[in-house]
DNA sequence: ATATACTGTTTATATTGTACACAATTTACT
DNA sequence: AGTAAATTGTGTACAATATAAACAGTATAT
């Protein structure tokens, strides 16, 4: 073995399972006989079944008896449930990125990022229910962090000021993604349902959220737009543009301040 | 019965139990012995534990123990253990909230908001554990909602503006809460476990993230700002700063676009 | 007084994740 | 070739957990 192999071998011990076999950092099996499954096979299961049923559905036994196997079969692929999330988590964000972009359309370039950002949870609306452990170390995740950062890349501004908007835009495409996922569910569910089932909660927040506890609020459960009732007539999608501009705004301001005190200087 | 309490009811029949619960929309046994618990203190005991060890040790058993009683004495007062998350929720957004400011400090009053936000992470670092269902709805909740919209409430913006510049803000609050807890948490550890309990994966990431995978993103590994793993000499309380901002500025520059469009007009 | 509704408890069940020992299988080494 | 070692999938077992159901005691309404 190489030098770097062990420093590798010691990089795999130094992360958390889950993302050391997201990074490959396994070596094969030499003896033996030969694995009748595969890491991909079981995480794609797992995520088929997240993404029909649910995250709650996905259990060691549910995924194995999928592949035709018993539940303990997995434990020699994967040391833990909580490692298979992980894993989930990262192949959920294995896609295809739009090309690069000249500098110049930045702002663009930023909005791909976010839009593709909020695509991961509507496609896998699982994506937002998997608990977070600290920043992102898996392959694809970074891939992402990467991607936010290439619109960046030219612009006058340190690593901080870079992680800052990285970590601005990202908390705002999670937001919106998960409010585009619930509002994905509620339509699935039928508008019918929505009024009957309870999913609608305009009606009972109209009688407790009063003038006088919630001043501000109030008028904003009266108008329906709390409860975004009438999603066809002021689309989210145009919600979510709106604050995303707003953000690119105060980026694009920061950078006109700094270009103007490099002029003054 | 008057009219008011059939609607009331139905309001309570509308909403999930948990949050019909926290607004108090249970009429109160006549007949059978006294209880010997009550919802509040049920609700305080699993935060408690929570705050102590964490979501995960949250049990029914164990909070039942904790008050010594067995585990199915509680579901007399809650129906579920999803309800009791939301209780638990909804209660840890129950804090004072500072005094109002004139309409001219709205920067300052949305800081206010952003920071008591940011603290419910850092005081109970479960509160980002608990799985999200939906817009709130419970009245602590609504509450900090409405703190949020106390600034913006003399501002000439119309309904979807508002809640839209709300989404940005809490957004950003929940990234910065995460991460900021995630801080506490390592800070609390202490630095000689993070560095060989591998909580700082520092090290392997200069490994694994290679120039040509991340263009982008490697420089941020080398210098060690996406670890932040030297978060004395640029303080997070700073990057959250920044970004925060970045938003108020993006925010201001939508308030002048529109004034100096009514002035044209 | 008595029926009724409620209390906390006991018992039981279904679902999980996963530890452990086993037999079969493939490869490495002698 | 033959044997030892490592690895595979399996069967069994166990512990934790949420919660359903039946029960005996208790406070109130009639």
């Amino acid at each position: 073995m190489s030098e770097q192999d062990i420093t590798l071998d010691e990089a795999a011990k130094a992360l958390p399972a889950g993302a050391a076999l997201s990074w490959g950092l396994v070596k094969p099996s030499q003896r033996g006989p030969k694995r009748e499954m595969s890491i991909e096979q079981i995480v794609q299961t797992a995520i088929d079944i997240a993404d029909k049923d649910g995250l709650a559905a996905v259990s060691m036994g549910r995924i194995a008896s999928a592949l035709g196997f018993t539940a303990m079969s997995l434990y020699r692929y994967i040391p833990s449930k909580d490692d298979l999330l992980i894993l989930m988590q990262d192949e959920a964000c294995n896609f295809p990125l739009p090309p690069e972009r000249p500098a110049s359309e930045w702002r663009e370039g930023l909005r791909e990022y976010v839009m593709g950002t909020i695509n991961v949870f509507r496609k896998h609306p699982w994506y937002g229910d998997i608990p977070i452990f600290g920043i992102p170390i898996t392959p694809n995740n970074l891939r992402i962090v990467d991607w936010a950062l290439r619109p960046l890349r030219e612009m006058p501004l340190n690593d901080y000021e870079k992680m800052s908007f990285v970590l601005l835009l990202s908390g705002y495409a999670r937001s919106c993604g998960m409010i585009q996922r619930d509002i994905d569910r509620a339509v699935q569910a039928g508008s019918s349902e929505r009024e009957f089932g309870g999913l609608n909660y305009t009606a009972a927040l109209r009688l407790l959220v009063t003038q006088e506890q919630y001043p501000n609020l109030q008028p904003l459960i009266m108008s329906g737009v709390y409860t975004e009732e009438n999603s066809g007539e002021n689309p989210v999608g145009n919600d979510l543009d709106f604050g995303l501009e707003r953000i690119l705004d105060g980026i694009e301001q920061y950078l006109n301040q700094k270009k103007q005190a490099d002029i003054d200087q």
